[in-house]
DNA sequence: CGTGATTTTGCACACCTATGCAAAGCCTTG
DNA sequence: CAAGGCTTTGCATAGGTGTGCAAAATCACG
């Protein structure tokens, strides 16, 4: 195993000192001359400046700690991919940690010393169910923390969110529009803002419009328990269902379809959240709100940097909004065929 | 912002020198009296060792990279997930880089330094389309590598695979059972080996039984291209499909149902690959091949920190089996039932 | 208690880069 | 040509840890 060639090598090969390799390799000034020398002298030897090195004596890692929970709602895979990219492309790398099932305090503060052991830049809390422990404890810390897909109110966090409260008010207006007199709705988790917010936007807007919800469950973003919400709504004779998400969307439609028997829909309308891309399958053909990860990503990136360039920045919270995808799940108003 | 805590303010508190901090915590001999000294100032001070200065010297990261092209199959996810908590459990951590759609020379090039430049102690390449560029020259820079889901004949890297040749031949003893008579084969990626391998097993075995395969497209993996060999096969009149992932098998089977009217299994049966959580879902019902992704992970995982601890390891070649899953989306031999 | 073997400890240095500071170089202008 | 301003350069140090080496401390044993 060779020993590295570091900056001492290039500078001994181009003539000069040490700091003025490391100048050019850091942006800092230097004259055409030397850095042209440097240049040259770095390429015959395969000079790269050494991360760590740098990290240690800079204090900037150039690393976001992404912290996800639960992948197997592909609306996060997806944000992901984009994370990592979208990071990429602006010099920055992405370590992934991943919080169990029923992560603990302990777990949770295992998480945080991880990431502060490897001095993340900043951090990216992309999961609903994550305690505001955690979250707490980032801010402590001194590190900038962007919440996605998920609020905190008045926790001084940055977040970036869809428009949760107007994406539940579409869906009220599509649903009555369309016809739909016995409405329910299996709402996201109770316990996350993204549940809350689309339930009450939801439930606002249905009141605005003069009509009842005959039945609100909490699905818990759960697939068995957004079944179980579904047998207890279905007895109450509903006819449309607004789901929390997407992944929640799917299993309803399966049950409905599969096991008992019913048309979707014919006997019952069934509206989701996300649009993850499994959506725009023919199976499922499902109606629902566009999340727009794309933006929500950039928007998020864009937030965190801005914070760990500007210390002072203060924190942003965004929402953004997106469509309601019209497809074939459910009843479509006839003005809007 | 507070100057962070060193091994010298430990050391001063606990009336020692910085080395017998430096011991304790790096698990070097020292003395019950010593290490009970320092850990209550550490304790006390709230100290932890600087993982980048520990690298730096140590030359040892313990952090791996794992490489990743497309999300969007989620049989992907459900590894990240997998291998993100498999590497924390073994004191490793991951950082993720994505490999542009269409990756040219440069950005494989451009993704290897950004690894060598964070001196990951190892890779895990869990992605069929990486040209061989990118795991040569990981070989080369003497970073332990470990293909994940993908082999190279002769490249003498380490890999971890099912038993692809051997699951294609499960699929082609059940189809034909099953007396299916007019078997055609929608392929994974023949530029892959997982695709290949797969479409060979089943191809050999198909003709040990003395039955014909009436027609092989290239699926590439890919929904719109897996629909137009769908629509070249059905031209030849087939009765069932072996598909070469399940994220293909949805799409043809969408495409048969949606499109085409078709019933599945009744006018064509299909066979998937992997076993990909959605393959359960209700509204498509998928038999397919089951890649056991959990062991695949703990495997590929064992394999790259046996290298990383001893060098000389020699690279494994993995193969594990998985089973046929029995669900509606194919015609059940009458014994199997 | 003395001697040798073994463990523990501290010193000093290495890892590799960025950066403040002062000296040196350059350019401009009268 | 000289003086003054600006840019470039090198020196030296910091950043926080691990580790080889030799000294010191401990232990075993006759």
């Amino acid at each position: 195993m060779m020993r590295r060639v570091t900056s001492f090598d290039v500078a001994a090969r181009a003539g000069v000192s040490q700091s003025a390799v490391s100048r050019v390799f850091s942006g800092a000034s230097a004259s055409k001359a030397t850095a042209d020398k440097v240049r040259e002298a770095a390429e015959a030897l395969g000079y790269r400046p050494n991360v760590l090195a740098r990290s240690l004596i800079t204090g900037r890692s150039r690393i976001i700690g992404l912290v996800v929970a639960y992948l197997g709602n592909p609306f996060y895979p997806d944000a992901l991919e984009r994370f990592s990219r979208d990071l990429q492309d602006e010099g920055y790398h992405t370590l992934v940690f991943t919080v169990p099932e029923g992560a603990g305090e302990a777990d949770t503060d295992r998480i945080i010393q991880q990431m502060l052991d490897h001095q993340v830049d900043g951090i990216v809390l992309a999961s609903v169910g994550l305690g505001d422990a955690l979250a707490a404890r980032c801010e402590a810390a001194g590190i900038p923390v962007v919440l996605f897909n998920r609020g905190q109110a008045g926790s001084g966090l940055a977040q970036v969110t869809s428009a949760n409260r107007l994406g539940g008010a579409k869906v009220a207006d599509f649903l009555v529009s369309g016809g739909h007199l016995r409405i329910g709705h299996v709402a996201g988790w109770q316990g996350s803002s993204t549940g809350r917010d689309r339930t009450e936007g939801f439930l606002e807007r249905l009141t605005e419009l003069g009509q009842d919800c005959i039945g609100v469950e909490d699905g818990r973003y759960d697939h068995a328990e957004a079944v179980r919400a579904t047998d207890l709504l279905l007895a109450k004779d509903v006819d449309s269902l607004f789901v929390g998400n997407d992944h929640m969307a799917f299993a309803v439609m399966d049950h409905l379809r599969s096991t008992l028997g019913l048309s979707v829909p014919g006997d019952v309308s069934i509206v989701g959240y996300d649009d993850v891309p499994m959506a725009a399958f023919a199976a499922y053909d499902l109606t629902t709100v566009r999340q727009p990860v794309g933006r929500m990503v950039k928007t998020t990136v864009a937030a965190l940097i801005n914070q760990i360039e500007d210390k002072s920045a203060q924190a942003e919270v965004t929402e953004i909004d997106g469509p309601l995808i019209l497809r074939g799940s459910a009843r479509i108003p006839e003005g809007l065929q």
